[in-house]
DNA sequence: TCCGATCTGTAATCGTGACTACAGAAGTAC
DNA sequence: GTACTTCTGTAGTCACGATTACAGATCGGA
């Protein structure tokens, strides 16, 4: 089991985070492999031999961010009860999570990553965002079938919505929009969707 | 009046019509100067004799954009009646302009370019946002005074809604949206703003 | 017609950034 | 200890893209 030759000189989960702040801040067309190297203490050949070439350490770092993205949604939308609280809940969230103190601003997927020019990750990019807007729309139709919606409310229109107010968040965020601004604009766009009182509930 | 020396071989306005396309499609970054002269017909050093340098040319080129913008905002927040009815409006007029057929998707100043690495770049386009968005709020705080909103509703907070929902439809056009779901999109962000009856108002 | 001024096209220059050849280092297997 | 394998550091190579030098072309004015 033992690795055969000189053991790798450094840590490549730890480098592999370095790579998705190099990233995540300076998006991929501006991020150097000097910036890379000289941020993760390690010579170009060690990152080559470690990731491929720059493109692939790109789509390894989106899917790590992407898989931790995904199991902050997972967390948020399992609790019980109404699914419109659950998603209240998840625009909240993901307003506090662009706007978290020490980590880049916004969304790595929706803005600070745009390698115009570079097809195959811009692809990526846009099948990530696709799959997050699709499970947002499971939610809204699940809901729907819940009956939470008013009747004149189509889920996937809603979900979208809700994705635009995603998507334009992580933009205010980037340009510098603090916490409460973005808490303020998840909550009044969640009035969009009035709270509908099932036949049984209480209160 | 006439110019002095050998007239220059290209009209200017067509070429800088031309370079606003281009950039808007493709972003600063990846718009090289050889894909320029190639698209206008003209040969660098036309080029930058007429333009100055490609940073130059880029900055023209978002005045250029950022005056029609303006222009449209101007026309269609200009009808009397309601605040409300006239933000609605440039909402929906927004989101056919992001979907107009012919024009590259989404806005320039929100989506396409975003010169990772040029700050002078990058800090005018936050301003040309900035600015439109300040405009935004004199429109919600004039339909406050106005009478127009609900009691509990700030008119900063709402401009943010309306605000992100623009820079939202601007990206999810890129992302392929249909003007259809973008019309949809603005239609339901606007019921976050329930049409508050006026004393005096008939029907 | 001749001159100075300005534009145009070709063909460089020049810097930057991704990527790698090569020599040495540091492990395991025998 | 020796052979084999894999990593590391230095110092390149190589392509691409912004920018410009230079020679020729085209204009108004004398």
């Amino acid at each position: 089991m033992a690795a055969l030759g000189r053991p790798r000189g450094f840590d490549r989960a730890v480098a592999l985070d370095g790579a998705l702040q190099a990233f995540w801040e300076q998006g991929f067309e501006s991020t150097s492999i000097a910036d890379l190297t000289r941020r993760l203490g390690i010579a170009p050949p060690s990152l080559y031999a470690a990731f491929g070439d720059k493109r692939a350490l790109f789509l390894e770092v989106l899917d790590l961010y992407y898989d931790r993205f995904v199991q902050f949604l997972d967390e948020t939308l399992a609790v019980p009860g109404a699914r419109r609280d659950a998603i209240a809940a998840m625009l909240l969230g993901i307003a506090r999570f662009y706007s978290t103190p020490g980590l880049p601003r916004g969304c790595m997927v929706n803005t600070a990553a745009a390698p115009t020019g570079e097809p195959i990750l811009l692809a990526r990019l846009a099948e990530l965002r696709s799959s997050v807007q699709e499970r947002l729309r499971r939610e809204t139709r699940a809901a729907a079938d819940a009956g939470e919606l008013p009747r004149d409310m189509e889920p996937d229109a809603l979900a979208a919505v809700i994705w635009t107010a995603v998507l334009g968040m992580s933009m205010r965020s980037r340009d510098g929009a603090d916490r409460d601004e973005l808490e303020s604009t998840a909550r009044l766009t969640m009035t969009i969707w009035p709270p509908v009182r099932r036949s049984g509930d209480q209160s």
